[in-house]
DNA sequence: ATGAAAGCGCTAACAG
DNA sequence: CTGTTAGCGCTTTCAT
């Protein structure tokens, strides 16, 4: 019981009594064979379900029509409906998929990269992990004539294709809407400040805060982006809560924690805290209070770099400027602030 | 600005004064070459950071270390937890991912399939969709010798490595859990009876209220797995509640759906209504109640699929039996029921 | 110890 | 209109 070997273009030659070259072309519709060959060698190709070996053509085109994608982490419902955005307009317009995850680990987005590097992938989308400092690794691919789109959490340094929403805009709307409210003191619970996402979101808030004539304090800024995380600080904020009114979490899964933890110690949310949240993921609606958060709308993002990405794959030659798009955040009240 | 192309063996060669073959020789540290050779190659691959081509190898070897993996949704956290419980083992062993989605549809699973085999992936992964109903397309696969590893949802007719759950005996303990606590009236919301995990949670469902000497009501049972289909079902749900005091849901959307409907209607969960889930999501704790489910381990079944995968690649010649691992689902009481 | 050559499956330039 | 040939990058007999 060996491995059955797949049949080749050669196969059908040699049972057709005719060239290699004339089977090759008569699948693709070349113009010099006769319509009666064509039709033959269709039919034959047919009949044994003949399918080429994408490898064999992906080596001989120098093309793999390949496209990796490396995520941070797929759990995350905003990274997952990324990759569906993607998905639906990559394969539609014949190209495949390697998705490899970095799980926020610098060395292993590094590793990815490479991975995708060797197997020769048209191009490659790309959200920074939380642990990227650097960004050599990009390079290899760039200095290897491999486009790159980044998505959401994007490296300012290089050169590239970017998807971005607007997060500082996402952070003051959010903090605006806190203020207006009525909130006078507000944390903010924020992701790390190399990364763009963090440090935009937080500038909005400031600038929110600011532009309302309210304070800013740094030991009101918590750098704290998971549920784990605000669990390890749960007495920190709790110390906090007596002289806060309002949080301003950068994502909805701490949002959620944070409104665990005070409901839990006999706060009212929204009544005396408010709480607004980031993403707009299905856990928003699960919780109670309702969370009200910044719409990300992942699946269309997705979609716009994929865009991206193949507009610049199906002009190889045009040398396109290298473009940003950027997507407005918008504010969905529910009842949690 | 023309795509720069990597470099081969045959540049190394070249600009060494050597043979191609001495080059891949050494490379892979053949014992014929000479030891200053080796050295001296090695060091200028390693300057100029050269990498295999590896569709050139793949197309050589007839093996493209490549295994694909079909999921039915990636954005359902069980499913994303099978990719990295699958992945982190992949890359260890050298395998890179093809991963598709079959969106819960036949059709395009089917084409997944096709061009996983097209890819001459060396096996594939899947789980069924939910409106998958004939197996044919998996046949071409296993005619062309790629081996085939169903995880979570199986198609019993196919002769392959499976890697389930043992959804009966869930069933049976989610059931027998309300009973214990009193439950006499007990609705089940279940997947579609096609499908394994459908079939086998339900019957566990049966047994429990069998065994306990309580009446099976077919009228108790509704077709009903995901959240958009329980809000659709909202009014009849509620006209069954007042004569219903369990809930045993087929996965924690669906119980959670659940238990938003009834407390807004302001019946009391667990008081009034227990309600038990399925799958121990991240979820499970954000609702309020908390709920009660069983445990669905997904990352350690996607570990255990590319495991059974992984034994069947590496010893090619070996004809393995196929294999079915069967994990033990587990209760999680908290809340809810 | 090293090199020449064939071939994995396919395409395309060249010949006829 | 069809066939012959070279070559994509690599490995592996077979010579030397």
């Amino acid at each position: 019981m060996s491995k059955p070997t797949p049949l080749t273009i050669k196969d059908i030659a040699r049972n057709l009594g005719v060239s290699i070259s004339t089977v090759s072309r008569a699948l693709k519709d070349h113009p010099d064979i006769s319509s009666e060959t064509k039709i033959m060698i269709k039919a034959y190709a047919e009949e044994v379900n003949y399918r080429p070996n994408v490898l064999a053509l992906s080596l001989r085109r120098q093309k793999s029509n390949t496209i990796g994608l490396i995520i941070p982490a797929i759990v995350h419902h905003f990274f997952s409906s990324v990759i569906s955005g993607i998905e639906d307009l990559a394969y539609k317009e014949g190209y495949n998929l390697i998705i490899c995850q970095s799980n926020e680990n610098h060395h292993r987005e590094a590793i990815n990269l490479q991975t995708l590097v060797d197997h020769r992938v048209d191009g490659i989308l790309v959200s920074l992990s939380k642990t990227t400092q650097s960004f050599d690794h990009f390079r290899e691919a760039i200095d290897n004539g491999i486009p790159i789109v980044f998505y959401d959490r994007v490296a300012d340094e290089i050169e590239s294709d970017k998807v971005i929403m607007d997060d500082f805009e996402g952070g003051r709307i959010a903090t605006n809407h806190l203020i207006s409210r009525g909130c006078k003191n507000i944390v903010h619970l924020a992701a790390p400040q190399h990364l763009q996402i963090g440090k935009n979101r937080r500038n909005g808030y400031c600038e929110a805060l600011k532009s309302n004539g309210l304070e800013i304090r740094e030991d009101r800024i918590l750098k704290c982006d998971t549920r784990e995380e605000v669990m390890t600080l749960k007495n920190h904020m709790l110390n906090l809560a007596p002289e806060i009114d309002g949080i301003f979490a950068v994502n909805d899964s701490t949002a959620i924690a944070a409104i665990q933890i005070l409901q839990n110690n006999n706060y009212r949310v929204p009544e005396d805290i408010a709480v607004i949240g980031y993403g707009d993921g299905p856990n928003a609606t699960i919780i109670n209070p309702e969370l009200t958060t910044i719409v990300q709308k992942g699946y269309e993002m997705g979609r716009e770099s994929i865009k991206l990405m193949l507009r610049r794959l199906n002009n190889p030659a045009a040398d396109i400027n290298f473009q940003t798009k950027s997507f407005k955040p918008s504010l969905i009240i529910r009842q949690s602030a």
